[in-house]
DNA sequence: AGCACGCCGACT
DNA sequence: GTCGGCGTGCTC
């Protein structure tokens, strides 16, 4: 027999089939390791044949092959193929993906315990071995039992019986459980009439796709655990697609009381075991609902019958490093492949998926209602301009204050949304302007008070804080621009009675970071949490009846043409965390640019207001969904071999649009946002095309441009423009 | 990606 | 005369 192995070695030059001789038994799917070149490298059987066109004298065998059911499944292979096509990247590295990345690097393995039981006639004990016997009648009783449990029980009673020849051992296959054991409390609600009016439409609607539309707090998830309940019932698997930070213990609780072993969690908060046994789980059939982040997508089961992405909007479903996939698309192929339904659901959908709704292209559901009909928050909105006109310096407004002491007055609790990390933005020198400045990036350093230091939040860099300025030497250096790290002080200055928790990258790190602290906001240790747009997310916390907003022109003026979109997103977001118990919520909003149309549909919880508006721009500027951002990136060791690359780049690019000038909106080569990042001259080819453009022939020419010290790629309405 | 083969500069 | 730089080509 002749298979067809792509090996695993990402790498456009080996990116094809090599084909090797093997016995019967092996079957597509199989990971093998075979002999390459002059290596021995693992690989993925594709195909297997009978013949090959391979001379025989170039031909090898496999050496061996993993025993058990191959790794990939007919789906995974099918998707395979389909994604390496789409994304136009190696199929080593697609294949990576249907993988725990413990398993192809062999770190770990199945884990095995070993149980013992009773073998031959207990009579034989001595009467005197009190022990002995006592274990003896354990086993009898309760049949075989792992031996560390029996070792920590009836000590060296175990060898000493073993020698007596009245043990059997046999060893067992492991799981090793993430959050071993803990489990939420049987929640099974009666749906409310919208709810299961929801539930039926998914059920009987002919699309493939359905759009769950609905407010913070209208019961999504509920709809979701239904539906994946119906699916089980029949036998089928699911597939649970949540952002990573969502992926809360209490979430996977809720889950687990619900759904008990037959769930598996797939994300990145595990370790290489639990990721490892959890994935088998799946694979084996063991389990039957996948729980996961964006790379859940992948989960190893079959005959899935519901496909759910929640938050269907969040940005974190599309993965930036290639593969640069996008979530709804794998998850749409794999729908179509079991012929079962997708759910997207979000309280803001993503303008363009709500389009593909309103088209009729998915069936669209609006939840207009909140669940328990606690009407939602009061916006307010204040003018920051007056403010500073007033001689407030502080982040705070005065209505914010006010509302803030009111609201700690009453014993509740507030969430406050800034959406920068740090201290200050910069230090700045009042004396000569100079800005500290990353040596590899450029850009401005960010201050930490916590280690007293400068920071780059794109290399991670730090630098000691100067004492004078580095430049004229002046001691007037200021800092600008306010951070989470400089709330938390003021705010402690302006409540010192109040406890104050701070969420942001840099105070979630490490295993379960995120859980930690909102445990701790939940479990009402602290008055106030101040945070990033981590904090914006999905939590449930009863007792926050005020959400401050401290700077909504923040994400408004991000160089992006979907900053509305995403200003919009996380403003109804945050704004959806207050009063979500018995007592009423509000929010105080603070903005510079007050009348600014994002922020007053955001405030008036007008999504379809907002939508209209916003689709109407993207159609006058013509920019998605009505036509492709696409930017050719250039990066390279040194500025000049950039600017060599860059160049080439541009030349065979204009060709293409020379030729079809129809179909480009723009085209022009500049310095890219950020100029410089990890010592990488940075450069790029911006493009808007209309459809139908020969993006084929981007691709190409960007793949054929070989420079040894410079790389070119290309996205695709990338997300982050810097 | 690795690794070998192969052709030009400064060293015992 | 050789050791070693990294450009080019191959891996079933």
């Amino acid at each position: 027999m002749i298979a067809e192995v792509i090996v695993d070695v990402a790498h456009s030059d080996v990116d094809k089939i090599f084909d090797y001789a093997c016995k019967e038994g092996i079957c597509a799917g199989a990971r093998v390791v075979v002999p390459f070149g002059k290596n021995t490298t693992t690989g993925f059987v594709m195909r297997v044949k009978g013949e090959s066109d391979v001379p025989a004298e170039k031909l090898k065998s496999i050496y061996r092959a993993d025993d058990g059911p191959p790794a990939l499944t007919a789906e995974s292979l099918f998707l395979a193929e389909k994604l390496a096509a789409r994304y136009r990247c190696p199929m080593a590295l697609v294949l990576r993906l249907f993988l725990p990345a413990e398993m192809r690097t062999g770190k770990v393995s199945e884990a095995y315990i070993t149980y013992a039981n009773l073998a031959g006639d207990p009579a034989e004990i001595p009467s005197r071995a009190k022990t002995q016997r006592a274990l003896a009648d354990f086993l009898s009783e309760n049949g075989e039992t792992e031996i560390p449990l029996l070792r920590s029980r009836f000590g060296a009673a175990v060898s000493a019986l073993e020698k007596r020849g009245l043990l059997v051992f046999e060893k067992k296959r492991r799981f090793r459980d993430p959050y071993e054991g803990e489990r939420g409390e049987k929640t099974e609600r009666v749906l409310t009439p919208a709810q299961s009016e929801a539930v039926r439409r998914v059920r009987e609607t002919e699309k493939t796709v359905a759009l769950l539309h609905g407010v913070t707090g209208s019961g999504k998830t509920e709809i979701y655990l239904t539906l994946i309940a119906e699916q089980q019932k029949l036998g089928k698997t699911a597939l649970f697609l949540v952002p990573e930070i969502s992926l809360t213990p209490q979430m996977l609780f809720q889950l687990r009381s619900r759904f008990g072993s037959s769930v598996a969690i797939l994300h990145s908060g595990l370790s290489a075991g639990e990721r490892f046994d959890e994935w088998q789980r799946l694979r084996e059939g063991e389990a039957k609902i996948a729980v996961g982040a964006r790379s859940a997508v992948f989960a190893p089961v079959e005959n899935v019958g519901l496909i759910v992405i929640d938050e269907e909007h969040d940005g974190s479903y599309s993965s930036e490093s290639p593969p640069r996939y996008n979530t709804f698309d794998v998850a749409l192929l794999r729908a179509r492949y079991n012929g079962c339904k997708l759910v997207l659901g979000s309280a803001t959908p993503a303008v363009e998926t709500y389009r593909r709704a309103e088209a009729g292209e998915f069936e669209l559901i609006t939840l207009p209602d909140r669940i328990n009909a606690r009407p939602l928050p009061n916006v307010r909105i204040v003018d920051m301009r007056r403010e500073v006109r007033r001689g407030n310096p502080s982040p705070f407004s005065a209505l914010l204050r006010e509302r803030l002491s009111a609201c700690l007055a009453e014993g509740n609790q507030a969430i406050l949304f800034l959406n920068r990390r740090g201290y200050a933005q910069t230090a700045l020198c009042r004396d000569c302007g100079y800005v500290a400045k990353c040596e590899r990036c450029d850009v401005a350093l960010t201050y930490h008070s916590g280690e007293n230091c400068l920071k780059c939040h794109y290399c991670g860099a730090r630098y000691r804080m100067p004492a004078v300025c580095p430049a004229c030497g002046g001691t007037r250096l200021r800092y600008v621009g306010t951070g989470t790290e400089r709330v938390v002080g003021e705010l402690s200055e302006l409540y010192p009675a109040a406890r104050v928790l701070r969420m942001d990258a840099d105070t979630t790190s490490g295993k379960e970071g995120h859980y930690k602290i909102l445990k701790k906001f939940s479990d009402r240790e602290a008055d106030i949490l101040v945070g990033t747009q981590m904090v914006a997310k999905g939590h449930d916390f009863p007792s926050v009846t005020l959400v401050g907003i401290l700077d909504a022109d923040m994400s408004l003026h991000f160089p992006d043409y979907r900053s509305g979109e995403r200003t919009f997103q996380l403003i109804t977001q945050v704004a959806g965390r207050s009063g979500r118990g018995s007592e009423a919520g509000e929010v105080v909003l603070q903005t510079y640019d007050p009348e600014n149309y994002i922020l007053r549909f955001a405030c008036a919880y007008d999504y379809a207001g907002f939508y209209r508006r916003e689709i109407g721009m993207r159609e006058a500027t013509c920019f998605p969904p009505f036509a492709k951002v696409v930017r050719v990136m250039v990066s390279g060791e040194t500025d000049a071999a950039a600017l060599e690359c860059l160049k080439e780049v541009y030349e065979k690019l204009r060709d293409i649009y020379t030729a079809h000038a129809e179909m480009f909106l723009f085209f022009n080569k500049m310095h890219a946002p950020v100029k410089r990042i990890q010592g990488k001259y940075r450069y790029q080819v911006l493009m808007r095309l209309l459809d139908g453009a020969p993006l084929k022939a981007i691709y190409a020419v960007c793949a054929e441009i070989k420079y040894k010290n410079a790389l070119v790629w290309v996205e695709e309405n990338p997300s982050n423009l810097s």
